[in-house]
DNA sequence: ACTATTTCCTGGATGC
DNA sequence: TGCATCCAGGAAATAG
């Protein structure tokens, strides 16, 4: 399940792959709601375009892309005003590719002769003569196009926010500490593993209601935030559930994990067994002794 | 305005 | 071996 470290790996990845290439076609599986925007939009943005750079914002991958060819596009438009608008990604001359990986979403880049897997949902042609494709299993991932300056990845970013906007951020609400961590909105690219592991690391249980919590705790969660996520990210991310890099390299985050996937495992920290609660849906592990 | 729950998906694990 | 059932979970949609 790739969170912000594998994230940031993948479009660190991929940015020296195929920075500077420009995309010749683009094919969709046409496997809705892999698309969150119209297919025929992402097929009338992406060829031709250049790739200027590819990066992270929270969990999604953004290709900032450029066009020449807006002329055209513009001279079609007058015929049909009503176009307009609507085509207004594909009429931008610095558009965005946006990918949502999801779940169980890939990013790949290789020759053309490679055998096209199953739940493949896009290969994009590069003038290199290379393929990037999306492949999906689960269908969780989106792709969609926008005109540079629209995309709104969520709340603040965790590596860029300091601390005392992180305790403002979580200070007074009455959600559970892990489920405002998830909280997009709030933070943006903390998922389930990374919030289940920076919250044992600041000794605080994922159930406790953030408004519960002192300046203290959160700014010792902050730190933990912090830690967690540079270090994930040096480690090249978590490899489970058969993550793997734009480079196809696995990350070794997952030899650091002190709670997550460890039920009934003895703490690292005191023994205790490491207890898993189904918070909002959702598995959380903890140490009940050294978490309070 | 917030928060909680449900839904979308398929592969792998488990149970009988 | 085969078949049914359950589970994983990010985020949008829906319900409270």
């Amino acid at each position: 399940m790739p969170e912000l470290p594998e994230v940031e790996t993948i479009a660190r990845g991929l940015h020296k792959r195929v920075a500077g290439d420009s995309i010749e076609d683009v094919w969709l599986s046409g496997k809705s709601p892999t698309f969150k925007s119209q297919p025929r939009e992402i097929l009338a943005t992406l060829p031709s375009a250049r790739i200027v750079a590819v990066r992270r914002m929270g969990k999604h991958i953004v290709f900032d892309l450029e066009r020449n060819g807006v002329q055209r596009w513009k001279a079609r438009a007058v015929g049909r005003r009503t176009r307009i608008g609507k085509s207004n990604e594909a009429m931008s001359s610095h558009p965005q590719w946006i990918v949502h990986l999801g779940m169980t979403g890939r990013m790949v880049v290789c020759v053309p002769s490679e055998e096209v897997v199953k739940h493949t949902h896009a290969i994009v042609k590069l003038a290199s003569g290379r393929e990037l494709r999306f492949i999906d299993p689960r269908r969780f991932g989106r792709l969609s196009v926008t005109a540079r300056g629209n995309f709104e990845a969520g709340g603040l970013e965790p590596l860029e926010v300091d601390r005392g906007q992180f305790v403002t951020l979580f200070r007074g609400r009455k959600t559970p500490i892990k489920s405002a961590l998830l909280n997009q909105k709030l933070l943006r690219g903390v998922g389930n593993i990374y919030a289940d592991e920076s919250l044992f690391r600041a000794g605080i249980r994922p159930r406790r209601r953030a408004s519960s919590l002192t300046r203290e705790q959160l700014e010792r969660l902050y730190a933990s935030v912090q830690q967690v996520l540079k270090k994930a990210i040096a480690l090249g991310g978590s490899s489970v559930s058969d993550y793997v890099d734009a480079d196809g390299e696995e990350g070794f985050f997952q030899l650091e994990h002190r709670v997550y996937g460890r039920e009934g495992e003895p703490c690292l920290v005191c023994k205790t067994p490491v207890k898993r609660v189904v918070l909002s849906g959702r598995s959380s592990h903890y140490c009940p002794n050294c978490q309070r």
